[in-house]
DNA sequence: AATTTAAGTCAGTGTTATTGACATATATGC
DNA sequence: GCATATATGTCAATAACACTGACTTAAATT
């Protein structure tokens, strides 16, 4: 679960606040550009949690969303992983060999259907998935302790509602 | 504001429920999946919305986040957009040099301290800028509306605090 | 037997990022 | 006024991650 870009600074100079015209303020878009803002922010700090960890390895982020999706759902298919992440083939190949070559990923046959081939963590695998997830996962602790867990629920609502139609069914728990 | 990586799908063959070993639940690591898979996706989703429009203009995320920033912060130097995408000189130079080449960006030297840059939208700039936002609080919008008002504050208060203490104060609005 | 599916590979390309070195203009401290 | 620091820009080289399109092999399905 790695990925985002940028934002966030010291400053140097001067930054005039975020001017709200008051067209914007009617049509509500600018009561928007702080979430918008803080979801860059919020994704580019959760994420580098575990950058630093996967450099280690001479990882980056595509080899950590293989790791966790494969850790998450053992067994699953290379089809199957590559519908999750929406890259291409070529894209996943790159990577998929790479962590299977280094022995974090291990491939097997499946037994009714012999094109397939299931995907498994190794111990080696899954000892570094675990570390990056229980990174991740202090991190989002500690937000959900200084938000109050009553914010938490509204949270996962909000990003639910983010995310479209045919993925949201196979994220995280139903409500 | 974009910029995700992976995630979602549909299911070919079979996937089983993410596992939760008892040690997981314990350790309350297992509850946070959830939510790391929500924030990718969710963010996958939303910065989504933007990259269809901005490939139009043969643009990509890093594009978008100089016209966002330079557009919510107008006038701001090149070392404090520097500082906010935190990306190297040589990155924002590529992608800020196309954006003034083509006319969503102008630069003025400060007139107090010539060696400072300001930089604007032009017009030209604006009406993009205007256009990416307005999808992507669209996109905001409709999760809101799904989720129920209820859900906003915490949805936002979480994001604050998935966010490190430096960048934290200049995002959106304070509490 | 023909078609479809699953997986893998090849060659080429593009975007976004990196580092380190260096140049120029301007401002500031002494 | 000179030395230093700052703000910007540029060069060359490199890397990670993604893309497209074409093609192969093996196995399952119809």
């Amino acid at each position: 679960m790695t990925d985002p870009g940028p934002i966030a600074r010291k400053q140097t100079g001067s930054l005039p606040p975020v001017e709200k015209s008051p067209e914007e303020k009617t049509s509500g878009e600018g009561e928007l550009r702080p979430a918008m803002e803080l979801l860059f922010f919020a994704y580019r700090d959760f994420t580098g949690e575990a950058d630093a960890l996967l450099a280690d390895f001479g990882f980056g982020r595509a080899h950590h969303r293989v790791i966790y999706f494969i850790g998450a759902h053992p067994g699953m298919s290379v089809s199957e992983l590559l519908k999750i992440l929406r890259i291409t083939k070529q894209s996943l190949s790159r990577v998929l060999s790479q962590l299977i070559e280094e022995g974090f990923v291990l491939q097997r046959t499946d037994a009714a259907d012999r094109r397939r081939r299931r995907l498994y963590l190794t111990a080696k695998g899954s000892n570094l998935e675990r570390r990056l997830t229980e990174r991740q996962s202090r991190w989002i602790e500690a937000a959900y302790r200084e938000a109050g867990q009553d914010s938490v629920q509204g949270f996962l609502d909000v990003l639910r509602g983010l995310i479209n139609e045919d993925d949201r069914k196979r994220v995280g728990i139903p409500r």
